[in-house]
RNA sequence: GUGGAUGUAGCUCAGUGGUAGAGCCCCGGAUUGUGGCUCCGGUGGUCGUGGGUUCGAUCCCCAUCAUCCACCCCA
């Protein structure tokens, strides 16, 4: 055992049986995003360490103590990306995608931050992103939001979880309230926990986030960022909430929320859900319309989110609503007794698969016994067996047994055997 | 990064200071070529890893690794 290698920490296999699942859930995201108008982009796990300093700033937590980062051979710092965005915003500007034009924009892979492990957070863990750019208006944070509500109503997943909303405002009315409550704390620093002193200096906003009980008094006569939302930001705010509410999306707003990314403002938004225990967060956004900009572009507005895709996937399960239809099946399996009955069924099986371009054949391999073979089939999950042996070779016939109904076995002739069993797939 | 719990067969778990068991799974047989039920038999474990205490450790102690929970953080 301990000369076996094993998996890095937190860093998972995905297994056969799981496998289903993911791509169930996948086919949801890409049929999603189409009907919305969006399209995907690919862009490389490992970037510039420097892309990931500038966008989600320097004294994020993901930045100081989470990122996987190392130089290359050329003495290079690179780093595993933590995150989508920056390298879709870096990928777009590239590219020209955004010079006088507006992009919808998908993503999906795997992100890397050094966590401690836990249900529901792991040190590679999955994202799908949503980007959009070049446009201003809160119409498009709403899309976003409707985009999202769509994917747990087509998952079953909307009566469990719950959008929060707040806006955090434009950078200066951001960095005013910033002022008023690091002001706020200062007066209450004998109430302040150590983590919170900690972070007076580098993210005053986060101490609003604090679970401590200690506290709570304190932070519930704290300055409230709505109440220092400059104009623009709060007409959009306004307008945001008023077009959630004509499309029917209930929403809480939440005060105290607010991101661990530098690059948010204004509008942030949250889907939680109470079934997964304290990683309940199960996608995440909001607008940067600086981001752009301060990663080298003209100034263009932004919005986007993610999700953690092994969460949601984690609450399928937990709620029990991954259906049927999204496990692989097997219509039939074809086995055969004896060296040329063997030889026999690779051919049949490849001959049937022509003909049969949307049945799901699994061939026996392997040999054993005629009564394994057809526990194998049973275990396969296939409607039928077919059952290939000397006899069958001799009178150029096979056998159709029925593994799931009542129903006598059959005995067809191999030239009439694909109609045969093109007719028994449509009975389904 | 902090605190706590757990780690025994592929899986779920018993168990004892004298080097281990059940159920499920898997394989074979009862049924010379016919699964699901039943019965019988079998494969499979350096008891997470490394040290220490002891005549002897899977059990006690220490360390380490991993998982889980909470904090933290976030998707």
């Amino acid at each position: 055992m301990s000369n076996k290698i094993q998996a890095i920490r937190g860093m998972n296999d995905l297994l056969p049986e799981q496998s289903p699942v993911w791509q169930y859930f996948e086919r949801q995201i890409q049929h999603l995003m189409q009907r919305y108008g969006y399209s995907e982009i690919r862009m490389p796990i490992i970037e510039q360490t420097a892309l990931f300093k500038r966008s989600i700033g320097e004294v994020t937590d993901i930045v100081e103590k989470e990122m996987y980062t190392f130089d290359d051979r050329n003495g290079d710092s690179l780093t595993l990306r933590p995150e989508g965005t920056a390298s879709c915003v870096r990928a777009a500007l590239e590219n020209g995608l955004l010079y006088n034009q507006t992009q919808r924009l998908w993503y999906q892979g795997p992100m890397f931050r050094h966590e401690r492990p836990q249900k529901g957070r792991y040190r590679q863990f999955h994202q799908v992103g949503v980007e959009a750019y070049g446009m201003y208006g809160p119409d498009i944070d709403v899309e976003m939001i409707l985009l999202s509500a769509r994917l747990w109503e087509a998952l079953g997943l909307m009566p469990h979880v719950q959008l929060e909303l707040n806006s955090l405002g434009s950078n200066e009315a951001r960095a005013a309230y910033r002022d008023a409550l690091v002001a706020h704390f200062e007066a209450h620093s004998d109430v302040l926990d150590e983590d919170s002193r900690r972070r007076l200096s580098t993210n005053p906003l986060r101490i609003l986030d604090s679970k401590n009980p200690d506290m709570a008094a304190m932070l519930a006569d704290a300055p409230r960022l709505m109440d220092h939302l400059d104009e623009e930001s709060r007409v959009h705010f306004a307008e945001l909430t008023a077009m959630l509410e004509a499309a029917g999306i209930d929403y809480v707003i939440n005060p105290r929320l607010v991101r661990g990314l530098d690059y948010y403002s204004r509008t942030v938004f949250e889907w939680t859900t109470q079934a997964l225990g304290s990683q309940g967060t199960v996608c995440a956004g909001g607008r940067y319309d600086g981001l752009v900009e301060q990663l080298g572009g003209k100034p263009t507005p932004g919005v986007g989110f993610a999700m953690g895709v092994e969460r949601l996937i984690l609450l399928l399960e937990t709620l029990d609503l991954i259906p049927e239809a999204a496990r692989p099946r097997t219509d039939v399996y074809l086995t055969a007794m004896g060296d040329a009955a063997s030889r026999e069924a690779m051919l049949l099986g490849e001959r049937l698969r022509d003909a049969v371009p949307g049945m799901h054949l699994q061939l026996h391999c392997g040999g054993g016994s005629f009564k394994s073979q057809i526990k194998k089939a049973d275990k396969s999950g296939a409607r039928m067996a077919l059952l290939l042996g000397e006899d069958e070779l001799a009178s150029g016939q096979v056998g159709i047994k029925f593994l799931r109904e009542d129903r006598d076995q059959e005995s067809v002739a191999l030239d009439a055997l694909a109609a045969r069993l093109k007719t028994l797939l449509a009975e389904a």
